[in-house]
DNA sequence: GTAGGCCCTTACTT
DNA sequence: AAAGTAAGGGCCT
């Protein structure tokens, strides 16, 4: 038996879906794009997506074509109604406008580990910068999977970085984030930190435990909630959620991080991660 | 509570 | 080519 069967399934989807704004806002950093094809990996096994009329073609490893369909609406969170926010808040003409250019930008749902790790890295870095860490450490220390002609690799869990030093992610260019880096695995190893415990604890708790972690501070531990914790009233400010709340909602350029994730949730409470993607996506490629 | 210096490099611009 | 700067923050004082 060849090791690297691959399968081919349909997933027709009713919801607006645009791969390409989805995959390329930040959300992500080990998705290749191969033509028409998004190529990564999800749980253990590696996918490549196209865009269709009628929803995404996937070709998988995954043998499960079940799983396959169920991964995949987990992973673009096809659970969540999009029409709905693009009529609950297209009052707002910044938002309205937004929504209209990025129609079908999906919040993803990711694993919660490479999720945390990828953030840490992304720390005064750059998405090339971020993307060469995280494939190093993914090619260096996780498993491969074999996917037609590609191979990707797994994202390593805490078990197999257990070994790795300071000194090894210094090589691989981490700079000052792999002391971060390894302190965390060892919280992992230790039982400290649960990644899954977090899933279903309160929005205030899972940061609170979040932000206890060496590297992450508050605008880390709301990406983490929003993108792997399920947490949709996280609202990451970055330089470009910064630029968009002074030039287009007149906050002042020093309003305190946490005032304006309080302003946020008064203005649109379990919205406001949806929300803050479009804003970034507008605010960054507009 | 909070302003400023510092952290380690890389990628990209002048 | 060399120098400068921004890059999806966080920590410590």
């Amino acid at each position: 038996m060849a090791k690297n069967v691959i399968t081919t399934t349909t997933v027709d989807i009713d919801q607006p879906i645009d791969l390409e704004s989805t995959m390329e806002s930040g959300q992500v950093f080990r998705w290749e794009k191969n033509q028409d094809w998004y190529i990564g990996v999800i749980k253990r096994y590696g996918y490549a997506i196209k865009q269709t009329s009628s929803g995404l073609l996937v070709t998988t490893s995954n043998p499960d074509k079940g799983d396959t369909i169920k991964s995949i609406s987990n992973f673009f969170r096809l659970e969540d109604d999009l029409g709905k926010l693009y009529t609950n808040l297209q009052h707002d003409q910044v938002l309205n406008s937004a929504f209209q250019r990025w129609r079908g930008l999906r919040l993803i749902k990711q694993d919660p580990w490479e999720c945390l790790i990828s953030f840490v890295c992304s720390s005064v870095s750059n998405i090339p910068r971020i993307k060469k860490n995280l494939n190093s450490l993914a090619k260096y220390y996780g498993r491969p999977i074999y996917l037609g002609d590609s191979t990707v690799y797994e994202f390593p869990s805490a078990t197999q970085l257990s070994k790795v030093s300071v000194h090894d992610l210094s090589k691989l260019g981490f700079g000052f984030r792999a002391e971060y880096i390894v302190k965390i695995v060892n919280h992992e190893l230790s039982g400290m930190l649960n990644l899954q415990k977090l899933l279903i604890e309160s929005y205030a708790t899972a940061k609170a435990k979040l932000t206890e972690l060496p590297g992450v501070g508050n605008k880390i531990a709301d990406c983490v909630l929003l993108f792997a914790l399920e947490k949709l009233e996280g609202f990451p400010i970055d330089r470009w959620i910064m630029r968009a709340l002074v030039d287009w909602y007149g906050h002042s350029e020093n309003a305190k991080y946490s005032n304006l994730v309080c302003w946020a949730h008064k203005m649109w409470g379990t919205s406001a991660g949806y929300v803050q993607q479009y804003m970034y996506q507008q605010r960054r490629l507009s």
